[in-house]
DNA sequence: CTGTCTGTAGCACAAATAGACTAGAGCCAA
DNA sequence: TTGGCTCTAGTCTATTTGTGCTACAGACAG
């Protein structure tokens, strides 16, 4: 785990404090950040992590939803589910999307640590009971349908910003904004942006 | 803070210990223990403890049914209610069980700090929406100032409906609805409809 | 290499939305 | 009865939003 950069995306201060101290007692890792939503995840992706460990349930957008545009952007790095609770769908739609690993939020700090350096190495880490991905498929999500940058634009949209705000913060004009939220509109099958929020919060965004 | 004993309980290794990094490097404690259920949370009130903050949600007994046994039986122990989800509804049971105070768990730790600090000094520590007590008019802190009209057009607006069929829902001409949306948006201090949305969300004033 | 997809951006137009006004009718408490 | 509040409805702007186009560059698959 020497000179790995680990970044933890969770809403919570205080897990991602405890999870700060697990790895700096034991992992030595070279350096440790802290994001409390995709968004901001982002940002430190752009500097560089060699793994994330990205909690499924946060306000404004789920970070199962965040999973498949970190992926696409930041293809190198593997990512570790975090979840409060095991369900099943929340694994296998993990592991769908991507994700090189699932963690229970309520394991003991070694076995979390030794996740990590399993995926560090390149490896996959999942519980035992998700043995295969069969045929079943689980609907496709409709976030799963969004390209990247309509998530992430979709993001902002659930924050209730305008789109000369979204423009700024995403740094693209005005006129691309809505091309994006046109397409969002379409994709989620909203009338209007606050459909849309509804919508998102329903698929599993806010639950 | 000092010479008082602090009971973590909650399911959650990684949340316990970043709850303690917390409260040793800030607060001199005398003593922290951690349970990881409320059974064994009664094993720890036996050979006595200060303050006792308690996770809402846990496998097995919940948090929440755990109020009132540990207070019956350990009075002067005042607890805080630890949450993931800042929902209304869990405030005001919590409230009303008989606990000290309620934090939610993606709460500063200097927040937490403070929080635990005026309830070791006997004061309680409640959210502001809920700090008012007397039981029914707590819930009156945004929907309170609402006018009934207001609110039903505020529960149409939280479906995503414009305002021209806001209007042909409540009978009422579209200039209307303008007036009344305007009142909303000034009330509850949002920019557009969707922030609307999500205010009204976070206070529970559609539920 | 040739499409296709995605992201970017522009233009134009219609609709929806937000804010600042005025103003009348009805109700209720001081 | 007066004053205040609510609900109603209107006008008038200014801004935002949603849609339909065109266009180009980069990535990627066939």
């Amino acid at each position: 785990m020497k000179n790995k950069h680990i970044l933890i995306v969770d809403d919570h201060s205080l897990f991602r404090t405890g999870m700060k101290m697990i790895l700096t007692q034991v992992g030595e890792a070279a350096g440790i950040s802290e994001a409390d939503s995709i968004k901001e995840a982002f940002d430190f992706c752009e500097s560089g992590v060699d793994v994330i460990l990205l909690d499924i349930h946060m306000p404004g957008l789920n970070g199962i939803d965040g999973i498949k545009p970190i992926r696409e952007k930041f293809a190198k790095v593997p990512i570790i589910v975090l979840s409060a609770s095991s369900e099943m769908a929340d694994m296998r739609k993990a592991k769908e999307l991507g994700a090189a690993g699932f963690m229970n939020k309520a394991s003991q700090a070694e076995e979390m640590v030794s996740s990590i350096t399993r995926v560090l190495d390149g490896k996959t880490c999942f519980p035992d009971d998700l043995k295969t991905v069969d045929g079943e498929a689980s609907r496709e999500s409709l976030a799963g349908s969004l390209t990247p940058r309509q998530i992430e634009v979709l993001i902002y949209l659930c924050e209730g910003m305008s789109n000369k705000l979204i423009a700024r913060e995403l740094e693209m004009s005005e006129n691309t904004v809505r091309v994006h939220v046109s397409a969002i509109l379409s994709t989620l099958g909203a009338a209007n942006r606050s459909e849309a929020i509804l919508i998102a919060q329903r698929e599993g965004i806010t639950s």
